[in-house]
DNA sequence: TGGGTATCTATGGGATACCATGGGATTTCA
DNA sequence: TGAAATCCCATGGTATCCCATAGATACCCA
């Protein structure tokens, strides 16, 4: 089943609120996760989203080190210190957060951006840029030039 | 389910109470523990709080040495010796005692770091600073080198 | 086929509930 | 009996709930 595709841009309200694409929240009501589960992108000024199969990666990251030890509370402060789990309205709306705000960089628009198992959360200039230079980037893996990189990069 | 999330600072009373953080409250809930289990931190000036699944990993580091064993014991003194079990008031604050006032070195704020299945108490000013480090230690873990091993760490 | 209607979506705004915080009053314990 | 802990209530700010509206699309039926 198809899951986060394509990709919209949404008006923030005065309250802070914006609408999450109808399409998108299919997909999450399909997950059954409670709300959204939100982390800041750790190399871009994107946030990603979405429900139990975001989470699971996030999980599954931590989990090769030992509870209690430090390399496991740093990972998890770097993970979870940088997650929320903002709820849905009736609406499906969600309220940007202070951390969304700041990470993203974004003012009264937001660009929401399929990517099958999640979605990022974008300010829309910023998208567009970084699109452009992902899809040079692509391009160039697509016809050889560049190695792709190895599995386990981080998302 | 998402557990301890995000990071919330507040402010500490006149009387030496904090409100724990909603959300944080509502994973407690879940949990069922009756309180709150409090541990000092072994390599960091944070305490460790949360309900059964961090007792339950407490527990697990002491099983591993034979119960009236010289090493059992002594364990058993350093983990739960350096451990508090504070009440939750009717308005979800917690008494901050002088052990985590000493071993925090906290004064009018508290943050409040999420971990999934704990979260820390933090001075806000060195939760910064541990977190920068942990966020370039997670990159390093993360991209699949060795990590830096930890020197200098703050205590 | 075309007009009309119903539905869905994004958005705005009022009303309400919740949260963090402060402080008084009461209880507990040494 | 005095200090500290606990209970209870008040309050300001914020987030959430609920309803309204407009535009777009889908649907229906003559």
């Amino acid at each position: 089943m198809a899951g986060f595709v394509s990709h919209f841009t949404n008006r923030l309200d005065a309250k802070g609120r914006v609408s999450i694409p109808a399409p998108f929240r299919a997909v999450l009501a399909r997950d059954g996760f409670d709300g959204l589960y939100c982390i800041a992108s750790a190399h871009c000024a994107a946030v990603d989203a979405g429900g139990n199969d975001l989470l699971a990666e996030i999980n599954k990251r931590s989990e090769a080190f030992a509870k209690l030890s430090p390399d496991h509370d740093a990972l998890a402060v770097a993970l979870f210190g940088a997650s929320e789990n903002p709820r849905i309205d009736g609406d499906g709306r969600m309220t940007i957060s202070d951390m969304i705000r700041d990470h993203t960089g974004l003012a009264d628009q937001v660009t929401f951006v399929g990517m099958n198992y999640k979605f990022q959360i974008w300010e829309p200039e910023k998208f567009r840029e970084y699109r452009a230079e992902a899809q040079r980037r692509a391009l160039a893996m697509l016809s050889g030039q560049v190695p792709a990189p190895s599995q386990g990069e981080p998302a």
